[in-house]
DNA sequence: CATATACGTAAGCCATGACTTACGGAACGA
DNA sequence: TCGTTCCGTAAGTCATGGCTTACGTATATG
């Protein structure tokens, strides 16, 4: 839920990949595993964890499960990091400024 | 330099800490590591790491390190983040129609 | 009911890395 | 030069977690 628990989900690079697929559109575990270097089970627990962050969603169709990206979590990351260079940038300026030189 | 290294970097929380420390102004390792629960070398380690991912810069005042976020680094994040919001929603909203029923 | 598909979970292995203490070097002041 | 401050690096410890294989469970199909 916190942009905290999201930025710490998306470190490791094989569960970022899998969530910028999921991007392109909803997907199933098995599809998703499928042109991945990792095992079918790698997958599915990064799958928990994202889903875990509130990064993704996770619907069922038959013995299936369609799991895509919450565009409300990316929206929070997105804002996160729009006040982030607001005061950075703030802060950036007086460095600049005021100095202490 | 690339927005993936940044992201990876960001994902410890005592790193991301310091980074949104930083963010509100520059500051010697020394003043940083004062109001933390770990060493000060330790903070050392992390600010290396920010550093080569390119988002925090190094200036050399005396025998200090000042070190402050690099405003392009958060503009680059915010800009993927951006990016990534709009190809995720439109995903969504193709899934919403046409879908797949 | 039997089988196949699609998936989550358990258990275990092993590399990564976050942290510590100890040390060495560079910049200032007396 | 001597001592102090400020810092990076080396070496070592220990938990975390990413990955694998093996197994159990729910959903269709015959």
């Amino acid at each position: 839920m916190t942009y905290g628990t999201m930025i710490e989900a998306l470190g490791p690079p094989t569960r970022r990949a899998i969530f910028e697929k999921l991007a392109a559109g909803p997907s199933s575990v098995g599809a998703l595993a499928k042109g991945m270097p990792v095992s079918r089970p790698a997958v599915s627990q990064h799958l928990k964890a994202l889903k875990d962050a509130g990064l993704v969603v996770e619907a069922r169709r038959g013995a299936a499960r369609i799991y895509s990206v919450d565009p409300k979590s990316v929206a929070a990351l997105r804002d996160y990091f729009d006040r982030f260079w607001d005061v950075a940038l703030d802060a950036y300026r007086r460095s600049l400024e005021g100095g202490d030189a």
